[in-house]
DNA sequence: AGCTTTCAGTTGTATAGTACAACGGTTCTT
DNA sequence: AAGAACCGTTGTACTATACAACTGAAAGCT
């Protein structure tokens, strides 16, 4: 069964989790390139976002990811030179440009997802599935705290 | 107790796994970024772990993190600049230089890490003790699965 | 010893990702 | 209709990063 956990004080598990997802966080980057080349990759998880939502602005992908909008412009222009995205204008609005991804854009979705996937698989082949669940589950709950608030006192 | 887990199948917590820490890994920076303004901060992991090491070389740093020996060179450059670590050169090997924070380095260490801890006590400060000892354990044990790969299939 | 290989670190160059500020259109509110 | 609020783009700048070429130092082999 679970063989996670200490049996440490709070204080200690907290200072773990606060370096360990850092450290996380400091690989991601080159990992994620190394998955997939072929995307400009961080273009990817708009990517997918955008697939998600079935559509959506550039200004909520701004506000999910904490982008600044100039950021996600110049992510959404490389996708679309990529033929991965396409903007349709809103009907109703005029200043709005609704994302979609195009074929190309799903297919290129579909592959990295397998990979990436894969990869976790990989990764953590040997834990329980009780404990997966677990871990998935912290995760879940530790992000959806809001997006915003690892900044602290400012 | 613990309320993290949903009993979904293994498949279905790899993806949220995958999910939640890209998520997480995304915000890192920004949130990073408005911690501690003062230090170019990537700096910041580099300084603490010389700290940590009790001096070390920056070829050890390169490779704890997967960097480029270039990037901790300027990193590096940057940090003795603002007078935050020290280079002495190893009087066995003058092709290494064993680095150490300066005081005003511990300092400014100290600083950053007791503001994080607090952001992070604050995020999770409804989590049970028992919950934080056991996303703690998970996050170790993820990472210590070794640092690249996340990489999959090359 | 002398030559070659290997290793540590720096520097040149290029790229991604990002922010902030200024701007041009568009829509909403008085 | 005027002004405020909003959406997206573009100019500019900076950080983090990689790769490749280079210098200097140590180690290994004849």
């Amino acid at each position: 069964m679970s063989d996670a956990g200490t049996g440490a004080p709070r204080e200690a598990s907290v200072d773990v989790i606060q370096r360990e997802l850092t450290a996380f966080a400091r690989r991601a980057r080159a990992a994620a390139a190394r998955v997939h080349p072929e995307i400009p990759l961080v273009s990817y998880t708009l990517l997918a976002h955008i697939e998600e939502q079935r559509g959506c602005r550039a200004t909520d992908l701004a506000a999910h990811y904490l982008l600044d909008k100039s950021t996600v412009s110049r992510q959404l222009a490389g996708l679309e030179k990529l033929g991965l995205v396409e903007r349709r204008p809103a009907p109703e609005d005029h200043r709005v440009q609704v994302l979609h991804p195009t074929e190309a854009g799903l297919r290129v979705l579909a592959t990295a997802q397998a990979n990436r996937l894969a990869a976790y698989q990989e990764r953590l082949k040997d834990w329980s599935s009780e404990d997966l669940d677990r871990f998935a589950g912290y995760l879940l709950r530790y992000n959806a705290a809001g997006p915003a608030d690892l900044s602290g006192p400012r």
